[in-house]
RNA sequence: GCCCCCAUCGUCUAGUGGCCUAGGACACCACCCUUUCAAGGUGGCGGCACGGGUUCGAAUCCCGUUGGGGGUGCCA
């Protein structure tokens, strides 16, 4: 059984949750599935919890305690003690208003045997009578969180290592309710580069803001687990192999740093493994969205597909799909001012461009081969390797010193508008 | 303060006493390829926190120190 558990102030607006079970289903968790819970919300089961607190009270493993926040410091200032070391235990009190319940926590050690990082020892002197149920009425995180877990038969609770301070609390708690209680498995923090647990104020957390930047579930997902663990042989592997592969106890111990960078790398290489059709369905919200670069009725899917072999090795996220082939869409090419001027004022340049447009009028088949090799001639007469002759084609089609491969392109932007595009520029010239 | 966890290149890591002159990946640099830019190929840079033990032998075991992190709420 998955519980997807995040006790966040928020948690109870619907559109959170929604959040939750959308960036769940990218990375393949259905809520259909029979063994996800689905968020939980505190509210729902709060009189089981309330009814546990009371129940512990009755077995006496835990009491009533009248003392506030203040009285308790007042005390420890007295006896130059702190924390709470019990004061009400044997007091006797019964409920009242603004009377919390707390947990008797009983003589001893507690082990907690955790799949991950061992046996790991906790003196329960070193832990005081903490609180169940709040002067209000209210049960704390803590004991929701044991409650839930064994009404609903969870067996292995899986969690961040921010949690191991605070299990043989719990364990105890389940000790007290007479439930043998769950492997434990703590797993290591995710950090930020300072070094510290990433939380949702200062970083970027949320799965759908990934998602949201072009990055692809499968290299999300395979990259999550390199932090942590180290799937056998290479890093970038199918999920299938990483799932038969992975054992709770190859888990590392210290915390991983989320590296954007590395991210990045992971999705290149899952967009490169893409199938055109495959690379132009992922890519089809960013090709289809209002700041895409060109007018979208004017997209065209199949020239989209010719191209997306050479689009795939120049996209680190899907978001940069529009932005290698923007010009092959636009009535008129944006012209980088300064790359025009600097490929201008070569001295062939112009001659070339007026050659190349006489050259490419007679073509006889307009296909990226015959359009290559009449450059490369026209090229070689002024003495230019391709690489410098194809510049003044590549501005004036595109506005660009950069792209992709240009006689690809000039294939399927076709003849006629190739040409246009390539007079407008001889025009601008004079 | 007290408790708990952790410690190999900048980062993610391999490594469980000899195979380690410490391997890989990302990043970075160089070169190659090349129709620009990418991608790809080759190479380079770069690390066992420190101090004591144990041992014929230690990145690996033990102790300590230092450093980092987490917890310690009538927060979740």
């Amino acid at each position: 059984m998955l519980r997807i558990e995040d006790t966040d102030e928020d948690r109870n607006r619907p559109e959170w949750t929604q959040g939750i079970i959308d960036a769940l289903a990218w990375i393949g968790i259905s809520a259909d599935d029979p063994h996800f819970e689905g968020p939980y919300l505190q509210s729902d089961y709060t009189q089981q919890h309330i009814a546990a607190a009371l129940q512990l009270v009755d077995t006496g493993n835990a009491y009533y305690c009248d003392m506030t926040a203040a009285d308790i410091e007042a005390r420890n200032k007295a006896e130059g003690s702190q924390g709470y070391a019990g004061w009400s235990r044997d007091r006797d009190l019964g409920p009242g208003p603004g009377r919390v319940v707390r947990f008797r926590v009983p003589e001893g050690t507690t082990i907690v045997r955790d799949q991950v990082r061992g046996d790991v020892e906790f003196d329960n002197a070193l832990i005081e009578d903490f609180v169940l149920l709040r002067g209000n009425g209210s049960p704390v995180f803590l004991l929701a969180n044991v409650i839930d877990d064994v009404h609903m038969g969870i067996t292995h609770v899986l969690r961040a290592e921010e949690h191991l301070s605070n299990t043989p609390k719990q364990q105890m708690l389940w000790d007290a309710l007479g439930s043998p209680p769950p492997v434990w498995g703590h797993l290591p923090l995710l950090v930020n580069e300072q070094r510290k647990k990433i939380s949702k104020r200062r970083d970027k957390v949320a799965l759908e803001q990934y998602r949201a930047e072009g990055f692809l579930a499968d290299a999300m997902v395979n990259y999550l687990m390199t932090l942590g663990w180290t799937p056998k042989g290479e890093e970038i592997q199918p999920w299938a192999q990483i799932e038969g592969d992975f054992r709770l106890s190859d888990v590392h111990l210290s915390p991983a740093f989320f590296d954007l960078k590395k991210l990045s790398a992971f999705n290149g290489d899952y967009i490169r493994m893409l199938s055109p059709t495959e690379f132009l369905e992922a890519c089809r919200p960013w090709l289809l969205a209002p700041d895409a670069g060109y007018p979208i009725d004017s997209f065209d899917e199949t020239v989209f597909l010719a191209m997306a072999p050479h689009i795939q090795p120049r996209c680190v996220t899907l978001a940069d799909a529009p932005g290698v082939i923007d010009f092959l869409f636009l009535a008129e090419p944006v012209v980088d001012r300064e790359a025009w001027t600097k490929v201008f004022a070569a001295s062939e340049a112009v001659a070339v461009l007026r050659e190349t447009k006489a050259a490419y009028e007679s073509v006889s088949d307009w296909n990226a081969e015959a359009l290559k090799s009449a450059l490369e001639s026209i090229g070689a007469a002024h003495d230019l390797k391709l690489g410098k002759a194809q510049a003044p084609i590549r501005v004036a089609v595109s506005g660009r010193t950069v792209g992709p491969p240009l006689f690809e392109a000039l294939e399927v932007l076709g003849r006629d508008e190739t040409l246009r595009r390539l007079r407008n520029a001889e025009a601008a010239l004079n």
